[in-house]
DNA sequence: CTTGGTTTGTTGAACATTCATTCAATACGG
DNA sequence: CCGTATTGAATGAATGTTCAACAAACCAAG
């Protein structure tokens, strides 16, 4: 299995190396490779098309490949959707535990930095929301996409929880650390929601000059309001 | 055309009189009631299918009507998902406007009932909540829900803003208004997103109180903690 | 109050289309 | 030359839509 998987990375970076646009067409392309030129392509289609009208054959041909590929690499289209549900959710839960690792020990600096990783450009663009929102419209009826949608939320809400709760006591605040917290998370996919949408005026910066004013109200004694939005103070 | 209205809700209250039920199964049910009730049907076959699984056999069965009858009643199973929507849309404005009249002219009363509204059962229930979430996932790739989502905010964010400037005039707050209005709508939002989920320890009473310790922590001036969330001061 | 005819709502089977899946044939790499 | 990835046509199931037949309500005339 280890053996696998370093060859399939092998075969990735190799590939990079022969290929200006990193992803070859030719039959030596690895399985790794291949799964993941479909996955992109099943983020592709679900943005462009929406989930009831993504099917086999647009992924196919967005891969630039041929019909019958898809049940090869993944066994049925519910698995290929599974397997891109969580190849985000991999990559969303990576953002943010790196933007927290970067933040060091303070705690408005991890606020700071989570939220701004929210809306990233590697994570917040139209493609991705879009399928995000795809895959929520489809989360109530099918316990494997809630199971994942949720999974990515419980640890990432655990932090926010976690840094209020040390703000509170290390500054004397008055609110509620669960409740203030979970209000910031839902905030934050609210903004999402709009973000897709495509909500008159809002885009990226908008979105986040919002975080940062609810950032400012709650914590005025780390964060200030300025130009564009609020900042850290010190 | 105003005759045949006028008909039509004879017929309805006729009904209403015959029948426990308020809706007939006999032939005598008029046209607004036959598609009343084929809307109730495609909520109910959306919150238990979702969108990619709710069939056109799925609604007529769940109205216990014979197949054919939907493209009878509306004329494509594309202008039966638009009017429902429209539906939902129309049934959650009249109830943010009625608890937005009701309120008076203290802004902060106004905001006190309007977060109310929000998680009142009638609305905020999850058979409406997952046919919202159905019609989102499918929004950014179709121009017509899209509006009608977009349309639903529009005024409401509006009022929201105008809300928090009054009261940031008069009581002297700090804030800016756009940004706070905009982050409370989005809170608001996906604190619905969150009850849709079924998040673990997430139901009406727990969203409502993350909303209203957002409301203490912003206009402390308006609003205090107390045991059960925030409450309005005098 | 009947009668007969017209309109209107309803049914369910037939139809055409779309789509996921299968698989035998093929081509490439080792 | 073997094994594996790939192709694309065939298949069968699911589904939206149509429509001819039917039934209930309605209405005007007797």
């Amino acid at each position: 299995m280890a053996a696998m998987k370093s060859a399939a990375l092998e075969g990735l970076s190799s590939e990079i190396e022969k290929s200006a646009e990193g992803e070859k067409r030719g039959r030596k392309a690895s399985k790794e490779v291949r799964r993941h030129q479909l996955i992109e392509a099943t983020i592709d289609s679900l943005a462009k098309r929406g989930f009831s009208e993504t099917t086999m054959a647009d992924v196919a041909d967005g891969a630039g490949l041929s019909r019958g590929i898809v049940n090869f690499h993944f066994e049925s289209k519910e698995k290929l959707l599974v397997a891109t549900l969580k190849y985000m959710a991999d990559e969303y839960s990576a953002h943010w535990r790196s933007a927290y690792q970067k933040a060091g020990d303070d705690p408005a600096r991890q606020l700071e930095l989570l939220v701004a990783a929210d809306f990233d450009r590697s994570i917040c663009n139209k493609r991705k929301l879009a399928a995000w929102c795809a895959f929520w419209g489809e989360a109530k009826s099918r316990p494997t996409y809630q199971a994942l949608c949720g999974a990515r939320d419980e640890a990432y809400q655990n932090v926010f929880v976690e840094i209020c709760a040390r703000l509170k006591t290390d500054s004397a605040y008055d609110y509620e650390p669960y409740e203030t917290a979970v209000g910031l998370c839902s905030m934050l996919e609210g903004l999402w929601l709009r973000l897709m949408m495509g909500t008159e005026g809002m885009d990226r910066e908008s979105a986040h000059r919002v975080a940062t004013e609810y950032l400012a109200s709650v914590f005025p004694k780390q964060f200030s309001r300025q130009a564009l939005g609020a900042t850290r103070i010190a």
